[in-house]
RNA sequence: AGGCCCGUAGCUCAGUUGGAAGAGCGUCCGACUCCAAAUCGGAAGGCCGGGGGUUCGAGCCCUCCCGGGCCUGCCA
Protein backbone atom coordinates (compact mmCIF):
# COMPACT_ATOMS: atom_id res chain seq x y z
CA UNK A 1 0.00 0.00 0.00
CA UNK A 2 1.75 2.92 -1.05
CA UNK A 3 1.24 6.14 1.27
CA UNK A 4 3.16 9.11 -0.15
CA UNK A 5 4.36 9.91 -2.89
CA UNK A 6 7.60 11.84 -4.66
CA UNK A 7 7.61 13.35 -7.92
CA UNK A 8 10.87 15.50 -9.34
CA UNK A 9 10.59 17.70 -12.28
CA UNK A 10 13.67 19.40 -13.40
CA UNK A 11 12.99 23.10 -14.45
CA UNK A 12 13.15 23.17 -17.96
CA UNK A 13 11.01 26.77 -18.32
CA UNK A 14 8.13 25.01 -19.49
CA UNK A 15 5.78 22.18 -20.09
CA UNK A 16 5.11 20.62 -23.04
CA UNK A 17 2.27 18.59 -23.92
CA UNK A 18 4.11 14.66 -22.96
CA UNK A 19 4.77 16.39 -19.64
CA UNK A 20 1.41 17.12 -19.08
CA UNK A 21 -0.05 13.95 -20.40
CA UNK A 22 2.64 11.94 -19.28
CA UNK A 23 2.89 12.86 -15.81
CA UNK A 24 0.98 16.48 -14.60
CA UNK A 25 -1.88 15.54 -15.12
CA UNK A 26 -1.62 12.14 -13.22
CA UNK A 27 -0.08 14.28 -10.36
CA UNK A 28 -2.74 16.40 -9.88
CA UNK A 29 -5.39 13.43 -10.21
CA UNK A 30 -3.33 11.25 -7.64
CA UNK A 31 -3.05 14.30 -5.07
CA UNK A 32 -6.28 14.22 -3.57
CA UNK A 33 -6.37 10.47 -2.52
CA UNK A 34 -3.08 10.36 -1.62
CA UNK A 35 -0.11 12.62 0.21
CA UNK A 36 1.45 13.78 -2.90
CA UNK A 37 4.86 15.83 -2.75
CA UNK A 38 6.07 17.47 -5.62
CA UNK A 39 9.69 19.21 -5.92
CA UNK A 40 11.32 21.21 -8.77
CA UNK A 41 14.59 19.60 -8.79
CA UNK A 42 17.04 22.92 -9.38
CA UNK A 43 20.05 21.08 -7.76
CA UNK A 44 19.60 18.44 -10.68
CA UNK A 45 19.63 21.40 -13.14
CA UNK A 46 23.02 22.92 -12.43
CA UNK A 47 24.35 19.14 -13.19
CA UNK A 48 24.75 20.76 -17.14
CA UNK A 49 25.57 24.28 -17.48
CA UNK A 50 22.98 26.55 -17.20
CA UNK A 51 22.69 30.81 -16.72
CA UNK A 52 21.56 31.65 -13.35
CA UNK A 53 19.11 33.89 -14.13
CA UNK A 54 17.76 31.36 -16.66
CA UNK A 55 17.54 29.35 -13.82
CA UNK A 56 15.91 31.37 -11.47
CA UNK A 57 13.08 32.35 -14.05
CA UNK A 58 12.90 28.80 -15.13
CA UNK A 59 12.42 27.66 -11.58
CA UNK A 60 9.64 30.23 -11.47
CA UNK A 61 7.85 29.73 -14.53
CA UNK A 62 8.00 25.28 -13.64
CA UNK A 63 5.88 26.16 -10.40
CA UNK A 64 3.81 28.42 -12.65
CA UNK A 65 2.80 25.91 -14.76
CA UNK A 66 2.59 23.20 -12.14
CA UNK A 67 0.02 24.67 -10.66
CA UNK A 68 -1.85 26.16 -13.63
CA UNK A 69 -1.91 22.55 -14.84
CA UNK A 70 -4.00 21.58 -11.86
CA UNK A 71 -1.19 21.25 -9.20
CA UNK A 72 -2.64 22.76 -5.92
CA UNK A 73 -0.59 23.65 -3.37
CA UNK A 74 -2.75 23.36 -0.38
CA UNK A 75 -3.25 19.61 -1.39
CA UNK A 76 0.17 18.85 -3.20
CA UNK A 77 3.61 19.87 -1.13
CA UNK A 78 4.77 22.02 -3.72
CA UNK A 79 8.41 23.67 -3.66
CA UNK A 80 11.66 24.00 -4.72
CA UNK A 81 14.70 21.55 -4.28
CA UNK A 82 17.08 23.94 -3.03
CA UNK A 83 14.99 25.53 -0.52
CA UNK A 84 15.24 22.64 1.51
CA UNK A 85 19.01 21.93 1.63
CA UNK A 86 18.66 18.92 3.35
CA UNK A 87 18.74 17.35 0.12
CA UNK A 88 22.34 17.50 -0.24
CA UNK A 89 23.17 16.60 3.21
CA UNK A 90 21.20 13.42 2.09
CA UNK A 91 22.83 13.09 -0.59
CA UNK A 92 26.07 13.14 0.50
CA UNK A 93 25.39 10.38 3.12
CA UNK A 94 24.24 8.15 0.29
CA UNK A 95 26.65 8.79 -2.27
CA UNK A 96 28.50 7.03 -0.40
CA UNK A 97 26.39 3.66 0.50
CA UNK A 98 26.50 4.41 -3.68
CA UNK A 99 29.54 2.07 -5.55
CA UNK A 100 30.85 3.61 -8.66
CA UNK A 101 30.37 0.81 -10.56
CA UNK A 102 26.64 1.03 -10.29
CA UNK A 103 26.64 4.74 -11.45
CA UNK A 104 28.74 3.95 -14.80
CA UNK A 105 25.71 2.23 -14.99
CA UNK A 106 23.55 4.12 -15.63
CA UNK A 107 22.00 5.00 -19.37
CA UNK A 108 20.88 8.30 -18.93
CA UNK A 109 24.51 9.24 -17.57
CA UNK A 110 26.42 7.96 -20.63
CA UNK A 111 23.71 9.81 -22.53
CA UNK A 112 23.93 13.36 -21.63
CA UNK A 113 27.34 12.69 -20.99
CA UNK A 114 27.84 12.41 -24.65
CA UNK A 115 25.83 15.41 -25.59
CA UNK A 116 28.28 17.40 -22.96
CA UNK A 117 32.02 18.69 -23.79
CA UNK A 118 32.37 19.46 -20.07
CA UNK A 119 31.04 16.77 -17.73
CA UNK A 120 30.82 17.34 -14.17
CA UNK A 121 31.37 14.62 -11.62
CA UNK A 122 27.30 16.42 -10.36
CA UNK A 123 26.14 14.87 -13.59
CA UNK A 124 27.91 11.74 -12.50
CA UNK A 125 26.45 11.53 -9.11
CA UNK A 126 22.87 12.83 -10.24
CA UNK A 127 20.86 9.30 -9.66
CA UNK A 128 22.24 9.65 -5.64
CA UNK A 129 20.75 13.00 -5.07
CA UNK A 130 17.54 11.87 -6.60
CA UNK A 131 17.39 8.87 -4.10
CA UNK A 132 17.82 11.26 -1.49
CA UNK A 133 15.14 13.08 -2.86
CA UNK A 134 12.95 10.46 -2.82
CA UNK A 135 14.11 8.61 0.80
CA UNK A 136 14.42 12.15 2.53
CA UNK A 137 10.23 12.19 2.72
CA UNK A 138 9.95 8.54 2.67
CA UNK A 139 8.09 8.45 0.28
CA UNK A 140 7.26 4.91 -0.91
CA UNK A 141 5.50 6.05 -4.57
CA UNK A 142 7.35 7.44 -7.34
CA UNK A 143 5.37 7.90 -10.04
CA UNK A 144 7.89 7.53 -13.25
CA UNK A 145 8.02 6.52 -17.19
CA UNK A 146 10.18 4.02 -18.27
CA UNK A 147 12.86 6.22 -18.98
CA UNK A 148 13.69 6.67 -15.06
CA UNK A 149 13.08 2.68 -13.89
CA UNK A 150 16.77 2.49 -13.96
CA UNK A 151 17.24 5.00 -11.54
CA UNK A 152 14.48 4.57 -9.22
CA UNK A 153 15.75 0.86 -9.09
CA UNK A 154 18.94 2.12 -8.09
CA UNK A 155 17.30 4.29 -5.50
CA UNK A 156 15.83 0.77 -4.11
CA UNK A 157 19.42 -0.47 -3.83
CA UNK A 158 21.00 2.72 -2.25
CA UNK A 159 17.85 2.36 0.17
CA UNK A 160 18.76 -1.63 0.87
CA UNK A 161 22.30 -1.03 1.76
CA UNK A 162 21.73 2.01 3.79
CA UNK A 163 19.48 -0.38 5.86
CA UNK A 164 21.93 -3.30 6.02
CA UNK A 165 24.70 -0.90 6.87
CA UNK A 166 22.80 1.12 9.88
CA UNK A 167 19.93 -0.55 10.37
CA UNK A 168 16.14 -0.91 8.89
CA UNK A 169 15.46 2.44 7.91
CA UNK A 170 14.11 3.62 4.41
CA UNK A 171 11.39 1.93 2.53
CA UNK A 172 12.25 0.96 -0.50
CA UNK A 173 10.12 2.81 -3.20
CA UNK A 174 7.76 1.56 -5.62
CA UNK A 175 6.84 2.45 -8.62
CA UNK A 176 3.56 3.87 -9.39
CA UNK A 177 1.84 3.51 -12.47
CA UNK A 178 -0.31 6.18 -13.97
CA UNK A 179 -3.78 4.96 -14.66
CA UNK A 180 -3.15 5.56 -18.52
CA UNK A 181 0.79 5.36 -19.25
CA UNK A 182 0.76 8.09 -21.82
CA UNK A 183 3.76 8.51 -23.70
CA UNK A 184 3.63 11.33 -26.67
CA UNK A 185 6.08 11.14 -29.29
CA UNK A 186 8.00 13.93 -30.81
CA UNK A 187 6.00 15.85 -33.76
CA UNK A 188 9.12 15.70 -35.66
CA UNK A 189 10.00 12.18 -34.93
CA UNK A 190 7.56 10.17 -33.84
CA UNK A 191 9.90 7.77 -33.21
CA UNK A 192 11.56 9.65 -30.36
CA UNK A 193 9.61 10.33 -26.80
CA UNK A 194 8.28 14.29 -27.21
CA UNK A 195 11.41 16.47 -25.39
CA UNK A 196 11.94 19.81 -25.53
CA UNK A 197 15.52 19.41 -26.05
CA UNK A 198 15.34 18.24 -29.20
CA UNK A 199 13.94 21.36 -30.79
CA UNK A 200 11.71 23.71 -31.64
CA UNK A 201 9.55 21.58 -33.69
CA UNK A 202 9.45 18.41 -31.94
CA UNK A 203 7.32 19.58 -28.96
CA UNK A 204 3.68 21.74 -28.08
CA UNK A 205 4.04 23.68 -25.34
CA UNK A 206 1.37 23.87 -22.74
CA UNK A 207 1.79 27.61 -22.84
CA UNK A 208 2.05 28.33 -26.26
CA UNK A 209 0.23 30.42 -28.26
CA UNK A 210 -2.62 28.82 -30.52
CA UNK A 211 -1.15 30.30 -33.69
CA UNK A 212 2.15 28.33 -32.75
CA UNK A 213 0.07 25.11 -31.72
CA UNK A 214 -1.69 24.84 -34.84
CA UNK A 215 1.21 25.86 -36.82
CA UNK A 216 3.14 22.74 -34.87
CA UNK A 217 0.47 20.39 -35.01
CA UNK A 218 -0.23 20.97 -38.55
CA UNK A 219 3.41 20.30 -39.27
CA UNK A 220 3.07 16.79 -37.57
CA UNK A 221 4.99 14.03 -39.61
CA UNK A 222 2.77 11.42 -40.74
CA UNK A 223 3.11 9.03 -43.48
CA UNK A 224 2.72 8.72 -47.27
CA UNK A 225 -0.78 7.37 -47.35
CA UNK A 226 -1.82 3.73 -46.14
CA UNK A 227 -4.22 0.73 -47.41
CA UNK A 228 -7.03 0.38 -45.31
CA UNK A 229 -6.26 -2.40 -43.29
CA UNK A 230 -2.79 -1.15 -42.44
CA UNK A 231 -1.50 -0.82 -39.33
CA UNK A 232 -1.01 3.18 -38.14
CA UNK A 233 2.24 4.95 -38.53
CA UNK A 234 3.97 6.33 -36.09
CA UNK A 235 3.27 9.53 -36.39
CA UNK A 236 -0.25 9.07 -36.90
CA UNK A 237 -0.84 6.99 -33.61
CA UNK A 238 0.96 9.53 -32.04
CA UNK A 239 -1.88 11.97 -33.23
CA UNK A 240 -4.61 9.22 -32.21
CA UNK A 241 -2.95 9.40 -28.62
CA UNK A 242 -3.05 13.41 -28.24
CA UNK A 243 -6.85 13.34 -29.45
CA UNK A 244 -7.41 10.60 -27.53
CA UNK A 245 -5.95 12.13 -24.26
CA UNK A 246 -7.02 15.51 -25.00
CA UNK A 247 -11.05 13.92 -25.80
CA UNK A 248 -11.16 12.21 -22.48
CA UNK A 249 -10.84 15.60 -20.73
CA UNK A 250 -13.50 17.29 -23.19
CA UNK A 251 -16.09 14.36 -22.90
CA UNK A 252 -15.71 14.60 -26.87
CA UNK A 253 -15.39 10.75 -27.23
CA UNK A 254 -17.51 10.73 -30.76
CA UNK A 255 -14.57 12.87 -32.67
CA UNK A 256 -12.22 10.18 -31.77
CA UNK A 257 -14.46 7.26 -32.49
CA UNK A 258 -15.63 8.96 -36.16
CA UNK A 259 -12.01 9.70 -37.02
CA UNK A 260 -10.72 6.06 -35.78
CA UNK A 261 -13.54 4.92 -38.23
CA UNK A 262 -12.48 7.10 -40.94
CA UNK A 263 -9.02 5.61 -40.45
CA UNK A 264 -10.36 2.22 -40.36
CA UNK A 265 -12.04 2.38 -43.72
CA UNK A 266 -9.19 4.19 -45.27
CA UNK A 267 -11.35 7.58 -45.76
CA UNK A 268 -9.16 9.79 -43.75
CA UNK A 269 -7.70 12.56 -44.02
CA UNK A 270 -4.76 13.64 -41.73
CA UNK A 271 -5.25 17.44 -42.25
CA UNK A 272 -9.04 16.68 -40.32
CA UNK A 273 -7.06 14.52 -38.25
CA UNK A 274 -4.23 17.27 -37.23
CA UNK A 275 -7.55 19.30 -37.55
CA UNK A 276 -9.18 18.07 -34.61
CA UNK A 277 -6.34 16.97 -32.74
CA UNK A 278 -5.79 20.74 -32.51
CA UNK A 279 -9.28 22.00 -31.58
CA UNK A 280 -9.43 19.29 -28.91
CA UNK A 281 -5.81 20.39 -27.88
CA UNK A 282 -7.00 23.59 -26.98
CA UNK A 283 -9.50 22.83 -25.43
CA UNK A 284 -7.59 21.32 -22.46
CA UNK A 285 -4.85 24.01 -22.78
CA UNK A 286 -7.21 27.39 -23.29
CA UNK A 287 -8.27 26.84 -19.51
CA UNK A 288 -4.90 26.10 -18.02
CA UNK A 289 -3.35 29.07 -20.33
CA UNK A 290 -5.82 31.55 -18.27
CA UNK A 291 -4.92 30.10 -15.54
CA UNK A 292 -1.38 30.66 -15.57
CA UNK A 293 -2.25 34.43 -16.76
CA UNK A 294 -4.08 34.97 -13.59
CA UNK A 295 -1.34 33.41 -11.53
CA UNK A 296 1.21 35.30 -13.36
CA UNK A 297 -0.54 38.64 -12.43
CA UNK A 298 -1.17 37.69 -9.06
CA UNK A 299 2.42 37.35 -8.29
CA UNK A 300 1.41 34.78 -5.52
CA UNK A 301 3.74 31.74 -6.51
CA UNK A 302 6.90 32.85 -5.16
CA UNK A 303 4.50 32.47 -1.31
CA UNK A 304 3.29 29.14 -2.16
CA UNK A 305 6.60 27.93 -2.51
CA UNK A 306 7.65 29.37 0.16
CA UNK A 307 5.12 27.72 2.02
CA UNK A 308 5.40 24.15 0.27
CA UNK A 309 8.82 24.15 1.22
CA UNK A 310 8.25 24.85 4.84
CA UNK A 311 6.37 22.13 5.29
CA UNK A 312 8.90 20.00 2.96
CA UNK A 313 11.21 21.18 5.30
CA UNK A 314 9.66 19.73 8.53
CA UNK A 315 9.71 16.15 7.33
CA UNK A 316 13.17 16.47 5.81
CA UNK A 317 14.55 17.59 9.09
CA UNK A 318 13.13 15.40 11.07
CA UNK A 319 14.88 12.70 8.72
CA UNK A 320 18.32 13.72 8.68
CA UNK A 321 17.75 14.13 12.73
CA UNK A 322 17.30 10.20 12.44
CA UNK A 323 19.91 9.46 9.76
CA UNK A 324 23.12 11.39 11.31
CA UNK A 325 23.03 9.68 14.68
CA UNK A 326 22.38 6.30 12.85
CA UNK A 327 25.45 6.91 11.14
CA UNK A 328 27.37 8.28 13.78
CA UNK A 329 27.87 11.99 12.51
CA UNK A 330 28.08 14.92 14.33
CA UNK A 331 28.41 16.04 18.07
CA UNK A 332 24.95 16.66 19.25
CA UNK A 333 23.88 13.19 19.56
CA UNK A 334 24.63 10.52 22.04
C1' A B 1 53.44 20.96 -11.04
C1' G B 2 55.11 19.74 -16.18
C1' G B 3 53.98 18.24 -21.42
C1' C B 4 50.69 17.85 -25.75
C1' C B 5 46.08 18.99 -28.50
C1' C B 6 41.68 22.03 -29.16
C1' G B 7 38.24 26.75 -29.23
C1' U B 8 35.38 29.58 -36.53
C1' A B 9 27.24 29.86 -37.95
C1' G B 10 22.36 26.55 -33.43
C1' C B 11 25.51 21.53 -34.24
C1' U B 12 29.84 18.92 -36.76
C1' C B 13 33.84 20.94 -38.93
C1' A B 14 37.01 23.12 -43.48
C1' G B 15 39.83 27.53 -44.11
C1' U B 16 46.17 27.27 -48.85
C1' U B 17 52.62 31.53 -47.81
C1' G B 18 49.39 36.45 -43.88
C1' G B 19 45.56 39.09 -48.95
C1' A B 20 37.18 40.00 -49.61
C1' A B 21 34.93 34.20 -43.59
C1' G B 22 33.06 28.78 -46.07
C1' A B 23 30.55 23.62 -46.39
C1' G B 24 27.28 19.80 -44.49
C1' C B 25 23.34 19.21 -41.14
C1' G B 26 19.61 22.04 -38.61
C1' U B 27 16.30 26.56 -38.73
C1' C B 28 12.90 30.01 -41.50
C1' C B 29 10.11 31.23 -46.25
C1' G B 30 8.24 29.23 -50.98
C1' A B 31 6.87 25.02 -54.59
C1' C B 32 4.92 20.01 -54.39
C1' U B 33 1.39 17.18 -50.84
C1' C B 34 -5.53 16.16 -48.18
C1' C B 35 -1.53 17.24 -44.02
C1' A B 36 3.32 15.83 -43.52
C1' A B 37 7.94 13.31 -45.32
C1' A B 38 11.27 13.10 -49.43
C1' U B 39 12.71 16.36 -53.38
C1' C B 40 13.40 21.22 -55.66
C1' G B 41 13.98 26.77 -55.16
C1' G B 42 15.26 30.82 -51.89
C1' A B 43 16.77 33.29 -47.18
C1' A B 44 18.55 34.27 -42.45
C1' G B 45 22.40 33.14 -39.33
C1' G B 46 29.51 35.12 -37.24
C1' C B 47 33.22 39.85 -31.37
C1' C B 48 36.73 33.49 -35.97
C1' G B 49 36.96 32.28 -27.05
C1' G B 50 39.00 37.34 -24.85
C1' G B 51 42.98 41.24 -24.22
C1' G B 52 47.55 43.05 -26.06
C1' G B 53 51.38 42.93 -29.98
C1' U B 54 53.92 42.28 -35.11
C1' U B 55 52.24 43.88 -40.13
C1' C B 56 50.07 48.20 -45.32
C1' G B 57 46.91 43.98 -44.01
C1' A B 58 45.76 38.66 -38.84
C1' G B 59 40.83 33.25 -38.43
C1' C B 60 46.14 32.20 -39.66
C1' C B 61 52.31 34.77 -36.65
C1' C B 62 53.96 36.38 -31.22
C1' U B 63 52.25 37.04 -26.06
C1' C B 64 49.09 36.87 -21.83
C1' C B 65 44.34 35.34 -20.05
C1' C B 66 39.73 32.29 -20.10
C1' G B 67 37.54 27.60 -21.29
C1' G B 68 37.75 22.23 -22.80
C1' G B 69 40.29 17.34 -23.62
C1' C B 70 44.44 13.86 -23.06
C1' C B 71 49.24 12.23 -20.77
C1' U B 72 52.88 12.35 -16.76
C1' G B 73 54.10 13.82 -11.86
C1' C B 74 53.11 15.39 -6.73
C1' C B 75 50.08 15.72 -2.28
C1' A B 76 46.14 13.88 0.84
Amino acid sequence: MITRVFSGIQPTGTLHIGNYFGAVRNWAAMQDDIESIICIVDYHAITIDVDPTTLRQATLSMATDLIACGIDPEKTVLFVQSDVPEHTELGWILGCVTSIGDLSRMTQFKDKSSKQSFISSGLFTYPVLQAADILLYKADGVPVGEDQIQHLELSRRIARRFNSRFGEFFPEPQQVVGEKGARIMSLSDPTAKMSKSAGETHYVGVMEPETSIRKKVRSAVTDMGLESGDAMSPGVANLFEILELSTESTGQTDILENLRANFAVGSLMYSTLKDAVFEQLMEILRPIQEKRAKLESSGDVIDMLRSGAKRARIMAKETIAQVRPLVGLGTDNP
